[in-house]
DNA sequence: GCTGACGGTTTGCTTATCAAACCACGACCG
DNA sequence: CGGTCGTGGTTTGATAAGCAAACCGTCAGC
């Protein structure tokens, strides 16, 4: 990973991996961006086209997330003379993320859902399970441990004097 | 839901629900602010503070979001005397993408992860699976589907002349 | 060496963002 | 009743980012 990873205190407000993640794909056209990409678009000109992001915009996220580790640019097996954008284990990694802001969008955001996924030959209904004991993650068994000093759920609380 | 949803084509770019759920959330202190507003936190000095945004900032976005159905406001049980931040049944349903961006980030984005979600009392370990076979969604096994005339994964084609 | 496609960069203008100051309201204090 | 504190914003003025469109360099084909 050509970035160092973000010390999480060191970014305004509660340490958080989401606000660290959001510092690297937390802008307008990052995350669509990695959608083409995962959709198998690697050039510029269709990642513009089908993002419809400016290009001097897109060019300096393109940057950003090289530099961040989610992409690499690497000669297309096709096509040797064009060098493409392609995510890495990190970015591929971010398939999660789209599906469950695609989900989030498909029921809360959209008139009617333009796009499926389709798992097998029939649609996904994606849930979040927890592998160490295999039971579906119901909010409310859930609970947040910090592991930063005097931080808690509520927010900073510098030591009682 | 206040706000009419998106129609998908009005955006630029691919129609795709990623692109509309991002028009609600995708900007740099939305997703903080939910976060805030998931950990208990339903006081704009209390958002404002464990996030860093900028007052202005947070005032629209939390403007933005209850015009979205994503928040609501309404008087605390405890302190009936303000209106508080609370989320809505959409804003409840954003916890999956905080979720996976939550581990997303403690994987590739931070040097520590400084929380960590317990499910009952041991470490949350997500994974997505497909509701409507049981099994472990492997990426190798999605496809999409695309409902919108003339648009593919590659992009837009217009009927061939 | 001309033309066109590709992959950006530069330009000039508009808009958003930010930190800090300001304001309104209610509670509480005397 | 005046003063002041906490809360929840809004306003302000400077700075930075965003945008569409024009421009540039490279390579391929002719």
């Amino acid at each position: 990973m050509p970035r160092p990873p973000i010390d999480p205190t060191s970014l305004p407000g509660r340490p958080c991996s989401i606000a660290s993640a959001l510092e690297i794909v937390g802008d307008r056209w990052s995350l669509l961006a990695i959608r083409e990409v995962m959709f198998g678009n690697h050039r510029f000109g269709e990642i513009a086209r089908n993002t419809g992001a400016p290009r001097d915009r897109l060019s300096a996220r393109l940057k950003g997330l090289v530099q961040a580790g989610v992409l690499e640019r690497r000669p297309s097996e096709h096509d040797p003379r064009y060098e493409g954008y392609h995510l890495t284990e990190a970015g591929r990694d971010l398939a999660p993320v789209l599906r469950t802001l695609l989900a989030w969008g498909d029921r809360w955001a959209v008139t009617s859902p333009p796009m499926r996924m389709l798992h097998h030959d029939h649609p996904l209904a994606p849930a979040t399970i927890c592998t160490t004991c295999g039971e579906l993650a119901d909010p409310a068994d859930l609970t947040r441990e910090t592991r930063i000093p005097h931080w808690t759920d509520a927010g900073h609380e510098p030591p009682a004097a």
